[in-house]
DNA sequence: ATGGTAGGTACCCTA
């Protein structure tokens, strides 16, 4: 089973670009970041088309936004509000016995960017990322066991590892790659033993991107990247995970996003 | 040290 996640910024003009990626990688499930769309305006038809005839969304008017598409059937959905607000940044589902033995759950998330200052005195964002952090971290524990069957997909917006950044020092003090966002990834990860999909295929010494800025010139000449979206499985999928796919060209594609799709592929 | 680009919306916010 593939599973996918892309950071779209904005379902309805990225429309082109999902049906290339779709017909090209054929993911089974693709979990998509700020859709930016009112659940009533979301392009049902179009993705149905594609072969995604189960969605669950939960979307909003111009920012974030998730929604994951599926060739399967859900058992169930449920949407997830975080410290207090609804805008629209944690969704899941679940699959049955008959799709996963002991049924198995996909979480989407959007965690928040966070603003420019890494101080929350100063940048109330900041803190709302510290607190979504502190909050779903406790929930996750709260939920499962790490025997359970989960995965958790989306744009994380923080790079914790040296090699997902092109330059440790230079971002230290930039909103992604801070030691209190990273600490507090690293805190989450560890508590019901998530495994880091990605990094189980590349080298934690390999630099590894998934998000490159609009504002450069050409990001293909300085090439500084960032891993911001992740793919997380519990214990139990580790030894499941059959190959990992993260589609760099994507970011060169005709009014591309500025993150690529990355998918693994899962052998239930 | 600064400002660079993109999307959605409504003349500014977020990334």
């Amino acid at each position: 089973m593939k599973i996918a996640t892309w950071n779209i910024n904005s379902v309805r003009l990225r429309m082109p670009l999902i049906e290339k990626y779709t017909q090209s990688h054929a993911p089974d499930i693709l979990c998509l970041q700020e859709t930016k769309v009112i659940d009533e305006l979301f392009p049902y038809d179009a993705l149905h088309a594609l072969g995604y005839e189960h969605i669950h969304i939960h979307g909003m008017k111009s920012y974030n936004g998730v929604a994951i598409l599926s060739k399967m059937p859900f058992r169930s959905t449920e949407v997830h509000h975080r410290v207090g607000k609804e805008d629209c940044r944690h969704i899941s589902i679940n699959l049955d016995d008959s799709i996963c033995k002991n049924g198995m759950d996909i979480h989407c998330l959007y965690i928040p960017a966070g603003g420019d200052e890494p101080d929350r005195t100063v940048n109330e964002k900041f803190g709302h990322k510290l607190d979504f952090l502190d909050e779903m971290n406790r929930w996750f524990q709260d939920t499962y066991t790490p025997d359970r069957n989960v995965v958790a997909v989306g744009d994380f917006n923080i790079a914790p590892l040296e090699q997902d950044v092109w330059s440790h020092k230079q971002l230290l003090k930039v909103v992604s790659h801070t030691p209190v966002e990273v600490e507090k990834l690293t805190a989450m990860q560890d508590s019901i033993g998530w495994v880091d999909a990605m990094r189980h295929f590349v080298p934690e010494d390999e630099k590894c991107y998934t998000w490159w800025s609009y504002r450069n010139r050409d990001w293909t000449k300085s090439n500084r990247g960032r891993r911001l979206d992740h793919i997380w499985v519990t214990e139990p999928l580790r030894d499941r995970l059959k190959s990992l796919d993260i589609l760099t060209e994507a970011r060169s594609w005709e009014k591309p996003s500025d993150h690529v799709p990355v998918m693994v592929d899962l052998d239930l």
